[in-house]
DNA sequence: GAATCTAGTTCTATTTTAGAACCAGAATCA
DNA sequence: TGATTCTGGTTCTAAAATAGAACTAGATTC
């Protein structure tokens, strides 16, 4: 059957999963972040089957995360640019990419890292805070349904 | 063919996806983020197919996710519990919730709230800082590839 | 002891994904 | 200018992932 969709859902991480969750699709939009723009430059930096790629592409326009705009080349050809919706991701890749420096590499292997454009040095781990500044762990939030009940 | 495997991507996002990308595999966490640690409550809540919370749940353990541990409740059943790889989830699970939140309801759309447990105030934005406390936007960071090239 | 609940397993049907082959229009080369 | 190559796809097949229903063994409750 087709798979299950969370478009419709009340939570907001199902409808952002619904949106940019199939396979490929953040690999797409961390593509765009560095810079990638065009439908061979994605084809041959993710190694990706190209009818992936088109219906991919297709998807991520249709979901208002990329534009389709005319190549800054002058040629006659199109590229993909993120949209703010799609900018807006740019938290969610920089979370998975902590997760993935803490946990998926063994202690002798090395990975890339996020500096900052000016001073070249690590960008600071992600925090969750208060309304009022204190650093909140996991177990000192709740979630409050949407009618304001629990 | 067999699904393309990230597993052994130079990228940190790339990594993190491959884990804990596939279809449910979020949502499962974000539920045991709720408190959620039974199989059939997970069924139940997310209603998802038996066959494939099984499958989930056997690779969220193998990936070092969750734990299986005997049941709370005294009974001969076991539960899922976060470890703490899991838990580091949080903020991957706080920023897809943002975004969502912001791009995927309409004006006179309600949704939940995170909010902390003691003044319960929604939680501040994520934002990116860099090691001297400076925001930086998407545009004003770079990677650094592991070989301490670009 | 019987009925029900829990946590699965197994099966089939459909959808997704990977990869190769093909193609038209744009750009480049000789 | 004409031939060749590049770009951005489309189409096809085969394999894997997902949904859902049916079934089951052991634990718990009635």
């Amino acid at each position: 059957m087709k798979r299950k969709s969370f478009r419709e859902a009340e939570c907001p991480v199902a409808r952002s999963l619904d949106a940019i969750g199939d396979w490929w699709s953040l690999l797409i939009v961390r593509d765009a972040f560095d810079g990638i723009k065009r439908f061979s430059e994605f084809q041959q930096n993710l190694g990706i089957a190209k009818g992936m790629l088109t219906t991919r592409l297709r998807d991520l326009v249709e979901a208002g995360v990329l534009n389709l705009a005319p190549a800054s080349d002058g040629s006659a050809y199109r590229e993909y640019v993120l949209t703010d919706k799609g900018r807006n991701l740019f938290l969610v890749i920089v979370a998975l990419r902590q997760w993935g420096e803490d946990h998926l590499y063994r202690e002798d292997e090395k990975h890339s890292v996020l500096v900052d454009a000016d001073e070249r040095n690590p960008v600071s781990r992600l925090t969750v805070y208060s309304a009022d500044g204190r650093q909140l762990a996991w177990d000192e939030t709740r979630i409050v349904a949407a009618n304001g009940a629990q």
